[in-house]
DNA sequence: TTGCTTTGTTGGATCGATCTAACGGCTCCC
DNA sequence: GGGAGCCGTTAGATCGATCCAACAAAGCAA
């Protein structure tokens, strides 16, 4: 809540008032110019209007909120701003709200879920219209609930905590997941592997099972499954387990970056992916196409998933009482030299 | 009309006066007690705080704003969040601001100047104390003066416009990319190419007039310098053009993106990075550890900078009369293969 | 006892906008 | 002629906090 020291305030600016007096109306009526409001006539709109322009007044939009209780603000909470698909899903965001005249407090909790409640708790101080919402690792699923029942719109991105009232844009994990391990039984892998799939978050989860279902179907046996972080280095540590025992010939990564940690494993041990062992990722992030040999990978399109979640937010935000909307966006697989075929330019 | 039995859907929110009731004190004692002041006895100040989470009161910091002159909000315009560089910036940024109780208002301007206008007036809008600006390209360079005009504290990160009484955080380019060259003269190169100087902003400039002193320092020819904007797409297209005529034995990059590009581009003509050209880079990506081979790059550390610069911003929101401060962080060179040394390990 | 500080608390004014109800002036229509 | 309706405008109340000057109670000195 509050803070220990008190900071000097600005110098005083211009308010309504001087419009009112400089224009010879109300403030009531310069409010309504601001506004648009069509009610005002031709003559006194421009009067005020030129008013505005020579004093350089600037509108007060905090004072405004609190009259009205809207403040054209909402809170943006991303697990880690650091990963480029979180940065792709905040500048879609930003286009979206931009165009919609909102402004997004930034949070990124970096996977802590109390560095996420302490900033939710900040955001609701400032009065946010609504709040969009990449749940950090670990988050306790009432939250979103907890929100709802305060009146608070919040749109979750990608994980899905499970509430039943909740505003979702995520991606068909499963569909993409399915894809990729059909991409491999078509080329004619029949031990594939899958690396990350440790978490306990929704597309953890969702994709690990994509990729156990789409190999029964198919009548393969699972494995091996090796759990880890999606980071680079795990990824590559991940390597040592899997070339233990019955060799897989193909593996299928939870992330790219995961994918990438598998390639630097492999090429680490003298092996050359999409040669001695094909490798799936799953984001399509910039440095997929960019990498040696190019990562066949399933896009999941970060600024357009921002762009549904923010529109989504604002439609919430004009119908609070609508009908709780999921949205679910198809992911497509791209394919690129690490699986050893050859890449399609689709 | 008016006696039926109606549930509110959302409980009126509760306000200092229904805390003061509750706790059987004045408004003006609970906004104490909530502000940490000194002035409150042991025993008021926990009978208040517990009225506060008995009631679940939330505190309204837009309307305090109003009367304090004051939001403990900063505007946070970032020219590109999906560069990997700003991502960590923004992050380091959002560090600092969390411990010192502020909440940054997000803008991704994507290099718009017009954007970045349009964000910037919002802001001013919005009231914050204070603006975090990473200049869009073609930014006119009054804007800093202007807002310090207005009473408006800003701290430009990185790209510096000139103005004479701005606080800038920066890096000192020169000193970086006079490392990566002397690191190749110390390597046998005679001809050191130089890819991605065409921009006009003061990184770019900066990091060009090194790369030529340098070189005339020892006695060597600068050329052929290839003009492209920072883009994988562009580097990579610069190398035929570097191919073009007297070959270069080693190539310098504007950044690691450019970097890449060009390591592609020679890829796809069957010349191998850090054994037929030697390639530097400058930023230090995470990408930049991961790729093979791994890139030789000039580390300036985007967190760090992030947090130096909120740092500042918050100490010149303190004493908005404090001398300017010209921040230069001195950037170290990460050798790795792709400049053909063997790498070292500090 | 009186006079002076210190400490803790308070009611009322205030920040700069929006909202509400109402106003004067006008037209329309029976 | 007068009631109804519309239009553009307005004064005053209001949002939920902070600031300020005043004040009661207690402590201390003379």
């Amino acid at each position: 809540m509050g803070r220990d020291i008190s900071i000097d305030p600005m110098p005083r600016s211009l308010t309504l008032k001087d419009i009112a007096r400089h224009a010879g109306v109300s403030r009531a009526t310069v409010s309504l110019v601001i506004r648009n409001s069509p009610r005002v006539a031709k003559e006194t709109r421009s009067r005020v209007q030129s008013s505005i322009a020579a004093l350089g007044y600037v509108y007060d939009r905090a004072a405004a909120n609190l009259r009205s209780r809207t403040t054209h603000t909402i809170g943006l909470v991303v697990c880690e701003i650091t990963n480029p698909f979180y940065a792709e899903l905040t500048a879609g965001i930003d286009e979206v709200l931009d165009r919609a005249g909102f402004v997004a407090f930034l949070a990124n909790t970096a996977e802590s879920p109390e560095r996420q409640d302490r900033f939710i708790s900040r955001m609701r101080e400032h009065k946010v219209d609504g709040l969009l919402l990449s749940p950090a690792e670990g988050t306790d699923p009432s939250i979103v609930d907890d929100m709802h029942r305060l009146g608070l719109p919040v749109v979750e991105m990608l994980r899905h905590l499970g509430g039943k009232n909740a505003d979702h844009v995520g991606v068909d994990f499963r569909l993409g997941m399915t894809l990729a391990a059909e991409h491999l039984i078509r080329l004619g892998h029949k031990r594939i592997a899958f690396v990350g799939g440790g978490r306990r978050a929704s597309p953890s989860r969702d994709r690990a099972a994509a990729y156990r279902q789409t190999l029964a179907r198919y009548g393969l046996a699972a494995g091996p499954v090796i759990d880890c972080m999606p980071t680079r280095e795990e990824g590559a540590r991940a390597v040592g387990r899997l070339l233990e025992g019955d060799r897989p010939t193909a593996v299928l990564c939870y992330n790219d970056i995961c994918a990438f940690g598998v390639m630097l494993g492999l090429a680490d041990r003298g092996l050359t992916p999409g040669r001695d062992m094909a490798v799936i990722g799953f984001d399509n992030i910039a440095e997929a196409a960019l990498y040696r040999p190019a990562l066949t990978t399933v896009a999941v399109g970060g600024r357009l998933i921002g762009q549904e979640a923010a529109n989504l937010l604002l439609r919430r935000i004009k119908a609070p009482d609508g009908a709780p909307e999921m949205i679910v966006m198809p992911p497509k697989l791209i394919v690129r030299s690490s699986c050893g075929a050859r890449p399609n330019h689709h």
